[in-house]
RNA sequence: GGUCCUGUGGCCGAGUGGCUAGGCAGUGCUCUGCAAAAGCAUCCACAGCGGUUCGAAUCCGCUCGGGACCUCCA
């Protein structure tokens, strides 16, 4: 009963049961960043999202494989014909090679994601990587009659698609209307309609950098393919679960559909997951609105935005108390509580650390207690299950620290509520605090200030020659791999050699 | 303009036909040398107007407000 997860379906627009292709297995794609400039926070809202989502599958025990790619090649500035590449474009701007510009940032994401504590995706492909696969996709195109050459580049064909197929069905668009809602964007004239997209673009008589042969022109792969092509590389025709922010499902979501579609004849992907937007005073924080905050300038608390610094556990819980389809707004009140509220979670893994069974308590435990105790536990995993509910997870354990402390002051018994049910408490809060909410506890503790603490006391006991307690210190400190060193210049510490 | 989402207490945010979400802030009390932490109690709510229902924050309609996508975006 607490394995039956049900997720929201982006393609049927319900909540579904999960069930995987091949249980035990689960094959998992999100989109990853583009990595032409640094990740801001609402990025980072989205691999946090999938990060929840990828621990609560292991912890449910399936065997997942998690893909998440890096588009290095591909992204247009814009849709139109002479739009530019957008890591061409940086390198351009900074006078280096493409290549650095992708070195760079993908360092940067990494570094960034490992201070959120996300774990790594099992595979994590590159769109340079794969572009034999993604020309012989686009040759299986063309002989399906899906996609059409003009010049060197290869577009696809939305009109025949639509055919025999329904191409607006992820993102609930209707084909006449895209086909009406022509914009008129410049150098188009290649395209035989407005909405049909990229798959090859030329670069010939351009002094683009990035590109490589094919049947068709030196060029490049439009930016659709790569996910089309690794999700079927590494996970197969048909996968579990597809995911990526809100903002990619239109076109990005659809045209990956609907070339999968064109190319192997049925749906690739079982269950389509959006996370939703991080706004600032209500809108969509993006790097064109400039509204975005980079992590380290919450770290440091260095935004004109920010009153203070907030640390990554604290973002990330913030992030946690809202459901990842739904937008979250971005408040200096809502970090300070969330910042509140993630160190009471973390004091209560310590307040766990020292809870025992005391001496001669063997008092049968009271039934009610007990089974409060349980219904919270069980609450946790039912409010996962429900679409990986995290705000209403954090409730559940929020209860359940309460109980903890109850313990901790002895308004509560562990004999009360029995061995069995203390034993499931101690397992459920931390299992769901560090291993399924992946928190972690930050120690912020400035060491060089608790030192100058302890010397004070320890020069205050040879002052007044107490050599016990200056031999306890010693020892004390010993223990902890710290030496103290009487200097003529004063007293010293340095860790033990 | 088209499509869709959304409006919850001082702030943030779950819930979605009947049952205390939770966090932060506030108030009172217990504990305490003073604090802090913790506990107990308490205050403050479902945008507005109609409708369906024994019962609606939850379903339906309208009005008003906010937002997203339709162009690059996680």
């Amino acid at each position: 009963m607490l394995k039956d997860l049900r997720i929201n379906n982006s393609l049927s627009g319900k909540k579904e049961l999960f069930e995987p292709i091949h249980a035990p297995f689960v094959g998992m794609y999100v989109c990853g960043p583009t990595v032409y400039s640094d990740v801001h926070l609402g990025n980072v809202r989205t691999f946090v999202s999938f990060d929840i989502i990828y621990r609560y599958l292991l912890h449910l025990g399936y065997k997942v494989r998690y893909v998440r790619n890096i588009t290095d090649v591909g992204h247009l500035v814009n849709d139109a014909d002479a739009g530019e590449d957008k890591i061409a474009k940086k390198a351009k701007l900074e006078n280096i090679e493409p290549m650095e510009v992708v070195q760079r940032y993908t360092q940067d994401f990494h570094r960034v994601m490992d201070q959120f504590n996300a774990l790594p995706p099992s595979i994590e492909p590159s769109a340079t990587g794969h572009i034999l696969e993604q020309i012989e996709l686009i040759e299986l195109l063309i002989e399906k009659g899906l996609a059409y050459e003009v010049n060197g580049s290869v577009y696809f064909d939305v009109k025949a698609y639509q055919k025999d197929h329904n191409y607006g069905k992820l993102s609930g668009r209707k084909i006449e209307d895209l086909l009406s809602n022509t914009r008129a964007l410049d150098g188009q004239d290649e395209k035989r309609e407005s909405v049909d997209f990229a798959l090859w673009k030329s670069a010939v008589g351009t002094d683009h950098i990035m590109r490589w042969k094919s049947p068709w022109s030196d060029g490049f792969p439009g930016w659709h393919l790569e996910c089309t092509v690794m999700g079927t590389k590494y996970l197969g025709k048909t996968f579990d679960i597809h995911g990526g922010g809100m903002d990619l499902k239109f076109p990005h979501h659809e045209c990956e559909l609907a070339q999968s579609v064109g190319a192997h004849g049925h749906d690739p992907v079982k269950y389509w997951l959006h996370t939703n937007m991080l706004t600032v005073n209500g809108q969509k924080m993006s790097k064109s609105l400039n509204n975005s905050f980079l992590p380290h300038e919450l770290f440091s608390g260095d935004h004109e935005l920010l009153e203070r610094p907030y640390s990554p556990m604290t973002v990330r819980f913030f992030m946690l108390q809202s459901h990842y389809a739904s937008t979250l707004d971005f408040s200096n009140d809502a970090l300070l509580a969330a910042q509140k509220g993630y160190r009471k979670l973390m004091n209560g893994l310590k307040t766990l650390r020292n809870l025992h069974v005391n001496e001669g308590e063997d008092a049968t435990p009271n039934e009610k207690a007990t089974a409060q105790i349980n219904q919270i536990c069980d609450n946790c995993y039912r409010a996962m299950n429900d679409d990986f509910n995290t705000a209403l997870t954090l409730g559940h354990l929020f209860n359940l620290l309460k109980k903890i402390n109850n313990l901790h002051t002895q308004n509560l018994t562990i004999s009360q509520i029995g061995q069995e049910a203390f034993d499931r408490m101690k397992h459920t809060y931390k299992t769901f605090v560090l291993e399924i909410l992946g928190l972690k506890e930050e120690s912020n503790l400035d060491i060089d200030g608790l030192m100058d603490i302890v010397i004070k006391e320890y020069a205050a006991a040879k002052e007044a020659k107490n050599y016990d307690k200056v031999d306890v210190l010693r020892s004390s400190l010993k223990s902890q791999g710290i030496v103290l060193k009487d200097m003529k210049s004063g007293i010293d510490w340095a860790y033990e050699e």
